[in-house]
DNA sequence: ACCTGAACACCGTTCAAGT
DNA sequence: ACCTGAACACCGTTCAAGT
């Protein structure tokens, strides 16, 4: 039967298939089983749509957050973080959209909740609790973003080529560098020791 | 005279005024006054002609680079800081694309190393300097595009309307902030203490 | 009430043709 | 060598028509 949700769904396992280049409302409604304009009278757009597909995600995310309910807060940040990243592995090409529009869904606004509970916990001032929740998630998410568009690069690019990109003497740190940039990149581990500093961060501010 | 670079320039301006959306290789070519088909020995296809974009906004950052030269490595990461958002003001389309793709051209590559010189001159052990690097872009990044995005919808949504999305009761901490959340966002300021947490961040780790 | 089908104004890109 | 023009296989969306 045509509903909303079963739309919203097709269209985020066609993303993830697929791509979210290749998730046009004709390939949607083709998986349906129906005609592109059926889907209008369900989802309005394909702009609401995308939006459709944001909420969806949120919803996603949300049991994992109420799952930590009563641990320290430097945990329940940690999961956070780590919930962010593997919601954007779980969802590659559509994860971007999580940077384009503000949480103003109910269940955006759970999360953000959730956050502000664990700053609060860890005695940071009410003034700093919106800003420090920006930073954290602005960071994850650009992270989770960096990682699944390859920003990175991991496996790609080697750092040896990256060098001899520049002109000879133009990138003194990358020479300095060279044994740390021609070892393995461990992007987990990586953001772990992210994570740390900025949870000591948090407490940093808490502490002041 | 037709040549990759004018195509570029034509490319950025037509994304600045009109958006990336707009950008198309026919509207592009309108601009330069020719056809279409008369780009692409220039410009290879449109993905590539999206490649030098980012190319052309790295060489824009980079003179803001080379200004700070000689300065406190605080006072470098701050200005950089600032220049990546200054970037995206000036370029509130296509600086996501930034977060598309790895920093492997020369100017890229002049930009990274710019930031590990900073990261030594703080003392940071050469192992942390490549993810600090990452974390500090990152985030830069991420609150420049978040900020062109509307995702912390300044002027948008009001936080009265954010809190009454969710049940009764769903959003404590919501409550327990409303008078931080019904104050005016300043997202300048806030931009600015974020630096600050993140250049004590990267001292934290220098002097461990 | 719900869906279809044709049509419109767009895309990026291929390919053969012009000068 | 450099550019044009027609064509192909796509888009999102409007609007009138069908059941």
């Amino acid at each position: 039967m045509l509903s909303r949700a079963s739309i919203l769904d097709a269209a985020l396992e066609l993303a993830d298939e697929r791509g979210l280049g290749a998730t046009s409302m004709r390939a949607v409604a083709e998986r349906v089983g129906v005609t592109p304009m059926a889907l209008y009278p369900y989802v309005g757009s394909k702009a609401a749509l995308l939006d459709g597909l944001v909420d969806r995600m949120l919803a996603e995310f949300l049991p994992d957050i109420g799952a930590h309910e009563g641990r320290p807060w430097r945990d329940r940040l940690r999961l956070i973080g780590y919930g962010v990243r593997e919601l954007a592995r779980r969802h590659p090409t559509t994860f971007t959209l999580l940077f384009d529009r503000p949480a103003v869904t109910p269940d955006a606004v759970r999360v953000v909740d959730a956050i502000y509970r664990a700053l609060l916990d860890a005695g940071v001032p009410d003034k700093d609790v919106p800003r420090l929740e920006r930073l954290f998630t602005t960071f994850c998410l650009g992270f989770a973003l960096s990682d699944v568009n390859g920003r990175f690069a991991v496996g790609g690019v080697n750092p040896r080529a990256r060098r001899a990109a520049a002109a000879p003497g133009a990138v003194p740190a990358h020479e300095q560098l060279a044994p740390v940039l021609d070892s393995e990149l461990d992007l987990d581990a990586e953001y772990e020791a992210d994570l740390e500093n900025l949870i000591d961060l948090v407490a940093s501010v808490a502490d002041r």
